[in-house]
DNA sequence: TCAAAAGTGTTTGGATTACACCCATGG
DNA sequence: CCATGGGTGTAATCCAAACACTTTTGA
């Protein structure tokens, strides 16, 4: 809510808000994580997530401040001619986080808003603002701790990369691993990375066509690769799947990289 | 991220941050939300969710200030002798609501972080700190704007309720809504009055006791009441659901209060 | 004409529904 | 002994996994 304790409004106590961004993309046979190098003083030359303060001169929302920050470190996500084919990318929150002391600068409170983030294979990030390097980084190396992160970064990836596993079962999320224009295997692609499990993909095409809503056949086909054509789709408006893809083994929670929440 | 812009760091907008919180009950037939009623200046005499601003010096985590709030506004929560049946309840971050000028007083800009909260049929909140008045009220009050809060409260409850309605199908969330120990028909009330559709009684009491983990039987059985007396369960610690529990006609999504994300 | 990748059918076991029926208790 | 809920059994149906096969291109 937005109250305080009467007595006296001068005590109430001020934080810097600021938005972190765990950005994912497929690239090659990994899921990636944008990760720059800290520029300054707190864990300085650690890697961490991109992100930075809200500031409500400059923000008119949360999310305009994710988007901003996106694109000041690591170059990403303009929607500007420039970048020919629209690299765009879907922003959504996913919680805050703060416990005290987090932030180690003393006498400062900075309460953090993790961003989900994710884009089609993204080019490489350039490193802007605070950052004095941008890149990214196979998932996996963050959630087995091969890379250390700044700040509470790690458990941010980790429920991030969590709620991406979830999500692809019930939701049309996978579409956004891919380009506007995609083929079916393109999309099953993303699922077996993300999942590190194999799918049939005979079934999965046809799951995919059956319950429609969720693509859209263009009538367009890929050409020049070897083998037959691939018939291209997008991405059509529903999101929440009627019924889920089911991840094999379901049963069996396959802990290893993956941690759930 | 917890990084800001070098130049000076004194420029480091500075924020109130709040916690509110979406309390859910099911009382009789219907679901109900903890409202305070506003005791002071913005929104005065206005209903709103329970909370307040977080205390760096009082609170160790977002979580303990919800707590924090929670009973100093409504006396829920209680973790005392004094509530004979610990009327225990379950509280998850939701996501944090920032946008310009959402507190309308001046110069104050207030991120707040919503919670979840759930409880078993609680008793009724008494009045505390800023809350001039407590009271359930039922959700579908707030949601058809029967009822309408401060802030953007309404959005708030929207979110929680449609998060609790879709989390019904594929966790244990439902075994929050009675009390620790439970019979089968009061599991099977809680779907029904949340869905706002009948379910079969038959193949829920078979689906509760096959795919067990959710529930474990106590061995002892209700007395008293007329009737056959009932066994009586206790939620184990299973959350997540292998297989969803299907909510009828669940292709058809039935609009009416329940407007989804 | 062969390799490579796309895409379609078909069988089958298991899970879900819909519905009939029996059980245990209080009054 | 009957009304009131609690709880089990079963057939028909639907779904999805498993697997074999055809199609269309590039070289």
């Amino acid at each position: 809510m937005s109250d305080e304790h009467s007595h006296d409004a001068n005590a109430v106590p001020r934080f810097a808000v600021s938005v972190d961004l765990a950005v994912f993309t497929v690239r090659g046979d990994a899921l990636q994580v944008l990760l720059v190098r800290r520029g300054q003083y707190p864990y300085e030359g650690m890697w961490a997530l991109p992100g930075g303060f809200v500031r409500a001169d400059l923000d008119a929302n949360l999310e305009r401040a994710a988007q901003r920050e996106l694109r000041e470190e690591t170059g990403l996500g303009m929607h500007s001619a420039a970048t020919a084919p629209p690299h765009e990318i879907h922003l959504e929150q996913l919680r805050a986080y703060w416990r005290r002391g987090r932030d180690p600068r003393p006498g400062q409170e900075v309460a953090a808003v993790a961003f989900l983030a994710i884009g089609p294979d993204l080019p490489e990030p350039q490193a802007g603002g605070d950052a004095a390097e941008a890149a990214w980084r196979p998932a996996a190396d963050v959630l087995t701790e091969r890379v250390a992160l700044a700040f509470d970064h790690q458990q941010i990836v980790r429920d991030a990369a969590a709620e991406v596993r979830r999500r692809l079962e019930d939701t049309a999320l996978a579409t956004l691993f891919v380009p506007t224009e995609f083929t079916l295997a393109e999309l099953l692609h993303v699922y077996e990375v993300i999942w590190g499990e194999r799918l049939d993909k005979r079934n999965f095409y046809r799951k995919m066509k059956e319950w429609g809503g969720f693509i859209t056949s263009t009538g367009r086909s890929t050409s020049g690769r070897s083998g037959r054509p691939a018939e291209l789709y997008v991405r059509s408006g529903v999101d929440e799947l009627r019924r889920p893809i089911l991840r094999p083994e379901r049963s069996a929670p396959q802990g290893e990289l993956w941690s759930e929440r």
